[in-house]
DNA sequence: CTTGCAATATTGACGATGTCAACATAAACA
DNA sequence: TGTTTATGTTGACATCGTCAATATTGCAAG
């Protein structure tokens, strides 16, 4: 019965690959189905229903398989926020205009920052609850400074790309608040925060028009 | 053993009220015990410590006790982020001088905001993490939305204290933006983001002094 | 082609958690 | 004084993360 189920869900990933057989022993490329996987559970049941041994069910391993490819439950948690770390950075500069002027092209970033956070929420809110994390594995650290220097670098237009040279308190003060700006108006989104205000409010029907106006008069 | 390490617990929480005798079956203000518990484990333990069975060890009783006074564990967390909204409401004002100008008083709001996130994390986060909270507990609401009051009418002095009234989208824009603003800088503070920033900025040697520098120029 | 090793996956166990049901105790009240 | 009701306890269950022991297989050296 149990049994049945687990390897049902194998048996299916695994269809039309050489033969119907039973799932084989080894899976083969274990570590990008895990991923695909937690990604799946993350949007499906959010984040609370994203555990190790819910993510090997959905992948059709057995529940200590994962320890192999990512060694506790912060390696996978980790490795996913890095592969959304580096489809954030895609993001942001999604919707820019190489014709804009520099005060557009930030806007244009902001609305990226949000837009994202909006159709991957679980995603969103896992690449920024660092208690689960371990930013010491260098493709975490690695994704999400990737993703920073693009947000700086639309900030201060004249740094140059990878530069480490020090930044003064009015270029940090820049960063910081834009930085701020986006990330609490998603994170306040994803709360629900904002919804009884857009109710109140005549005019702004969902979050983005409010968002709009916002980077609008700034 | 086991048991008496926990009525030692419950032992030296009841000890020199009437007499030293084993705890009495009773507890007699365990709602009170277990929201101070709770916060004890809170800040010394972080979120990922604040369990139900941890809160109810905390306070020197069984397992199962709290079920009587919060229901399930989004019940105790829930009261837990009201209190929180409580005096939190009362920090953001704390600050403020009454002859200071609009302006001067919305930057006391915001460093208050942020000061209360960084004296009080694990609250803090405990409050913006929706997913465990449980909104339409009147307690919560109540005290979340008391709190929204005293920032939405810092920024729109002239609004009335607890109008239903509706907001021209300008209006929201500005008290979303506000509140962006220090609820971003507060998260991404909480979460070590700004921390390397920081480390690579001449003048700013912690997260106060970057937060003045970003409502000075506002 | 064989053989042995290293990588990968499974099984079973452990302690901890949230929740429930059954039961025990004591406070409040008629 | 006796009963009802609120409050705690105990024990159980399913699920979780992690570990140790074992099984299977890919692969390279002989």
């Amino acid at each position: 019965m149990k049994s049945s189920r687990r390897t049902a869900g194998r048996a299916a990933v695994r269809a039309g690959r050489r033969r119907t057989a039973a799932a084989p022993y080894h899976h083969g490329a274990l570590r990008e189905a895990m991923l695909g996987a937690a990604e799946r559970i993350l949007e499906r049941d959010g984040i609370a229903g994203l555990t190790l041994r819910a993510a090997a069910r959905e992948a059709g391993v057995s529940h200590a398989a994962p320890k192999n490819h990512f060694g506790d439950i912060r390696g996978l948690l980790s490795e996913l926020a890095a592969v959304g770390f580096a489809r954030f950075g895609a993001a942001l500069v999604a919707d820019i205009r190489e014709d804009a002027a520099p005060e557009a092209r930030l806007a244009a970033i902001g609305r990226g920052y949000v837009a994202f956070a909006r159709q991957n929420p679980g995603l969103f809110l896992l690449m920024f609850r660092s208690e689960r994390l371990d930013f010491t594995r260098p493709s975490l650290r690695a994704a999400g400074e990737a993703a920073f220097g693009v947000l700086a670098r639309a900030v201060g237009a004249q740094q140059p790309a990878h530069s480490n040279a020090p930044l003064t308190l009015a270029q940090a003060a820049d960063i910081t608040a834009a930085w701020s700006l986006v990330h609490g108006f998603a994170m306040l989104m994803l709360d629900g925060r904002l919804k009884p205000l857009i109710a109140r409010t005549r005019g702004a029907t969902d979050e983005m028009t409010l968002l709009g106006a916002i980077l609008r008069t700034r």
